[in-house]
DNA sequence: TAGTGGTCTAGACCACAAG
DNA sequence: TTGTGGTCTAGACCACTAC
């Protein structure tokens, strides 16, 4: 674990722990320096992280102040890649309702870079918060980056497994979305009616090399896609 | 002007001018340092700026590579803050039916933190896109640091107002959003079907001090609500 | 004016990718 | 192994807020 990471947790341990509220003020960088025994730069580093992550904020000749926490019950789009919440306050089931490998799709083809006749996985999931039905998630993973995936590896987390079992570092994602309503094969799944607004929601993953790996689709059940985003001028 | 703002603005304009595509390589750390004449971390400062706008990927024991730009007719949600684009590659008007100072309602007093009895301005536009409907716009502007707008002003970016007249600087937002349907007032604004699907988007805003100052509340018309994110992993 | 966070530097050393 | 980007340091100086 890099320093700054590990001076991060222990500054968001203590907003948790003391515990800390809105609007306190945290000890100043000079102090925090000491205390952590760390560099400046090291120490905003850290800072930095929280304040992208929408806990805290520094006020240039003020202080050092913790911000307001999200609203329960919605997600943050920036912690909650692939739904692993920041905070686990919420609980993530998949049921797998395919999971093959194919010829890829035109389109595929498009976002992931592939050759003619190159091979994919398909995933089709539907996702589910606290056991309710969250949103149909279908993914297109590179085999070259993913030589191996199965029915039950779909079950759980795709993004922790090609992390942390494949051993791919991810680099950065394309994130796309629009509002629209959902045809009749997608309120079947998502047991809604026909016609619903929804949010669609694509992203393409690359590897930390620049190479294209996933192309996925998710479709929401728009009364759990409630989204905060923390946003730092 | 800030020395690594200018060295990002320079590398920006090296990527349009030369022009480089998607997946060039650009020159290493050492050259660019050499080549701008600044430290190490100012040129990583500079670098890691156009890595959130999307722009480029650092690949670590590689090099620095461009990235794929977003799809056209999709707002970058981060550089468009209030719609002013930063390639301007959209021309963004507004209709301003409502501009008073008014008692804050309720839910605004919570939002922004005032006393009973407190005033608010309170503004409702409707917002264009190159000529197109875009949204409704309904905004309330914390009295003691807006003390003053018009119907004129209102035309224009109130943000631009805000920090370049009124000399406030900006901290941070909360950003929420869901789908949901158009009520027929809504439907009738938008020149839509009421029930039509439609992006809700609320923003909080904070000067750099930590005082809430703007409270909004957008209704996207759908057809226009198209966003890209470049996330950065 | 005192105290705070922000910028910028030069340089040592580390971790990773590619040949 | 070479070259790349990433981490970390100590310290000078700047810009802003608040008293």
């Amino acid at each position: 674990m890099l320093k700054y990471e590990s001076v991060a947790q222990a500054i968001r341990r203590l907003i948790y722990d003391t515990p800390l509220q809105a609007g306190d003020k945290l000890p100043s960088l000079a102090t925090l320096k000491v205390q952590f025994q760390v560099s400046k730069s090291t120490l905003l580093k850290a800072l930095h992280m929280l304040e992208k992550e929408g806990l805290l904020h520094q006020a240039h000749g003020s202080g050092i102040y913790v911000r307001n926490g999200k609203r329960p019950g919605y997600m943050n789009l920036f912690t909650s890649n692939g739904f692993s919440d920041d905070l686990n306050d919420h609980h993530i089931t998949s049921t797998v309702l395919n999971c093959e490998k194919i010829r890829a799709p035109h389109r595929v083809k498009t976002h992931l870079q592939l050759q003619d006749e190159a091979d994919v996985y398909y995933v089709k999931r539907i996702r589910y918060i606290d056991g309710a039905i969250l949103c149909i998630e279908t993914s297109y993973f590179n085999v070259d980056v993913v030589p191996f995936l199965d029915h039950t590896l779909a079950e759980g987390s795709i993004f922790d497994y090609i992390e942390q079992q494949l051993k791919i570092k991810i680099g950065y994602s394309d994130i796309y979305f629009n509002v629209d309503t959902l045809d009749a094969d997608e309120a079947n799944l998502l047991k809604q009616p026909t016609g619903s607004p929804t949010l669609r929601y694509e992203q393409q993953s690359y590897t930390n090399t620049g190479i294209p790996f996933d192309d996925s689709h998710i479709v929401f059940n728009h009364e759990h896609a409630h989204f905060y985003i923390p946003s730092v001028k």
